[in-house]
RNA sequence: GGGAUCGUAGCUCAGUCUGGUUAGAGUGUCUGCCUGUCACGCAGAAGGUCGCGAGUUCGAGCCUCGUCGGUCCCGCCA
């Protein structure tokens, strides 16, 4: 379909061969100007590509005066005949590289500054070109991400649609919620003292949507959260949240399956049918990690039971307070000199590590290493074995508290995937990881803290561990990983009051918190709830890994820079001593 | 809150380690020339609070301290 209005017959990359002969008006920035002297080319962009204009000052000296006057990003309008360019003139680069326009009308519409930074460049800084975002737009590879955006988003819709979804706004003036991360807070002009929260997701709303009989709901919906920032993370995103009514975990991963399929096809990858699943043990075991790449190999193995038999009482001592061991094998790299070594010791040092033990295998078939001297032979011997060590190869291991043993060797492996080119960059493995833990224990609140959210459900079998054994007790909750990123996650939610009750109590709150918290959401539960689950994508994230970006910013449209500031409005700013009146609000920081 | 790193022409950077005459390059801009360019070409010109402040020094873009700003990371992010 052409993009055509009252003001152009076409959009600038959309004129072919069957408009030579025909009259054309078009519209747009000027985007090169080139002055040979008698006759001038100047190439027009619009939305949909670049068209070159020509002016004789033979053929139309009037126009050819106007031509004189134009500079970069004027915004221009031109009518003529499109014709042939002579043939060897052809441009191969430009779709329309083959036919040109000489006008017989052309219009200043706009004329523009000189640009503070070259359109196009790739080494332009991120500063300002956030600062003055509007031509930043302007770039092809910019705009292409937010078209890539959009595509992707009118493909979730359409998909969600055609299973009977309906999409449903909820509110951005929300109550505080006091579990997760921190909230952004609107003070309340009306209610003196009182504050609305800025939601960080729509969790409660769409649960309460299903108690409302709703049964498919989604939405693309603005999230809020006031930490610090990343490459990856900015105080306001996009989820893809979706919740569904009379389904177990299995309907929601089948519908996210079907969702993904259509998503990664924009980009040309065929998903599988099914994508694996690992449990969260299994991938903490081998990965390290609970959003393990499985782009490459370099899996963690045990030699608890190894170390338990032999001397080393170092580790066995860690071992006997709670501790866990995990080993892994780098191939080929037992040349590293003595300075590589201790440098690796200090990163997993960096990583949180005590310390970092290694057992180089030389390649005369011997074993090197500083910790040999608490083993026996055999077990030196078994130690290989298990990592399938030959000659070159090194295996470090860490023992630490179990957090901090699979968070050091899951960041080494992923350093070493990196470092020796065992990541495939055009691979692509997609992961449910399941059976997440219900709780964990947090040492500065010094209580169990839901690694979901407190609506989570547990799993049925572990359900009595809520009160015995929280730490042990999973949940039924599931995330879906990509090539090592979360892409997004949910949970089978309780739609049972009394099991509610419990997660609240196990989260250390009284029932007089729990009542003024979540009452209204315990009471709506009484009404006749369906047991419902859901799942949110993190939109931004989607967007930039199927881009091929490090930084969300790059597919956000006006995204905030690392200070969470809007380089371009200058976005947070004073507030007038009025305002702050109404709000009943007085400062305790001098701001100017 | 912490760590690393950067800040020199509109933009991208060199120069800083080892202080010394008038701070350079490419690109952009402006002017002139140029009739088939498409990164047009050729010639010329303008363009600088070396982020800011203090200090050391006969002398600071360069050394020291502070400060402001950008980026990445840790903490934080259910």
């Amino acid at each position: 379909m052409l993009t055509t209005t009252s003001m152009k017959s076409h959009g600038c990359g959309e004129i072919t061969k069957n408009e030579i002969g025909k009259e054309v008006t078009i519209a747009g920035w000027v985007s090169a100007v080139r002055d040979l002297g008698g006759i001038i080319f100047v190439e027009v962009r619009d939305k949909s590509g670049l068209f070159q204009l020509v002016s004789d000052p033979k053929k139309n000296p009037q126009v050819y005066d106007i031509f004189q006057k134009l500079r970069d990003e004027y915004v221009i309008q031109a009518t003529g005949i499109v014709s042939q360019r002579p043939e060897e003139t052809y441009n191969d680069k430009l779709a329309t590289g083959y036919i040109e326009v000489y006008p017989t009308a052309i219009k200043i519409l706009s004329t523009a500054a000189v640009l503070p930074f070259p359109l196009n460049s790739d080494e332009v800084g991120e500063d300002i070109r956030l600062k003055y975002r509007y031509l930043d737009l302007r770039q092809e590879k910019v705009i292409n991400c937010l078209k890539l955006r959009h595509e992707i988003v009118k493909t979730i819709r359409d998909y969600l649609n055609s299973q009977n979804f309906m999409e449903v706004e909820t509110p951005i003036l929300i109550k505080t919620t006091p579990e997760g991360a921190r909230d952004y807070l609107v003070p309340s002009r009306v209610q003196p003292g009182k504050f609305y929260a800025l939601p960080q997701s729509p969790q409660i709303f769409k649960q309460l949507l299903m108690v409302g009989g709703i049964e498919r709901y989604y939405q693309i919906a603005k999230c809020f959260r006031d930490e610090d920032l990343r490459a990856d993370r900015q105080p306001e995103f996009t989820q893809v949240d979706m919740e569904m009514s009379f389904v177990t975990q299995q309907d929601i991963m089948n519908m996210v399956e079907g969702l993904l399929k259509q998503v990664f096809r924009i980009v040309g990858y065929e998903t599988p049918d099914k994508i694996p699943v690992m449990t969260y043990q299994e991938a903490m075991d081998k990965y390290g990690s609970d959003r393990p790449d499985l782009r490459f190999g370099l899996e963690l193995f045990d030699i608890g039971d190894i170390i338990m038999n032999s001397n080393f009482e170092i580790i066995k001592d860690t071992l006997k307070a709670g501790g866990i061991v995990r080993a892994i094998k780098i191939p080929g790299i037992a040349n590293y000199s003595r300075k590589e070594i201790d440098d690796l010791t200090k990163l997993a040092i960096s990583y949180g590590a005590k310390a970092l033990a290694n057992i180089m295998y030389l390649e005369d078939g011997t074993a090197k290493s500083p910790v040999l001297k608490f083993l026996t032979e055999e077990q030196a011997e078994q130690i290989k074995q298990r990592a399938a060590a030959k000659p070159g190869d090194v295996v470090f291991f860490v023992a630490d508290k179990p957090k901090v043993t699979y968070d050091v060797m899951g960041r080494f492996r992923l350093y070493f995937g990196d470092r020796l080119g065992l990541i495939d960059k055009n691979a692509h493995a997609l992961l449910w990881v399941v059976d997440f833990p219900m709780f964990e224990y947090s040492e500065e609140d010094n209580r169990y803290v839901s690694v979901h959210h407190p609506f989570t459900m547990p799993n049925l079998e572990d359900i009595d561990k809520m009160e015995s054994d929280p730490a042990h007790c999973r949940s039924i909750a599931y995330d879906i990983v990509y090539n090592g990123t979360e892409l997004g996650g949910g949970s089978v939610r309780i739609h049972d009051g009394d099991i509610q009750k419990r997660v609240f109590k196990a989260l250390g709150l009284s029932d007089e918190e729990t009542q003024e918290k979540f009452g209204f959401m315990i009471n709506a539960f009484k009404y006749g709830t369906p047991p419902h689950a859901g799942l949110a994508l993190g939109l931004d994230r989607v967007v930039a890994l199927l881009a091929k970006t490090d930084s969300i910013r790059d597919v956000i449209a006006f995204p905030k820079n690392s200070a969470a500031k809007c380089l371009m409005t200058d976005a947070p700013a004073t507030a007038t001593e009025d305002q702050l009146r109404e709000l009943h609000l007085r400062l305790t920081v001098k701001t100017n």
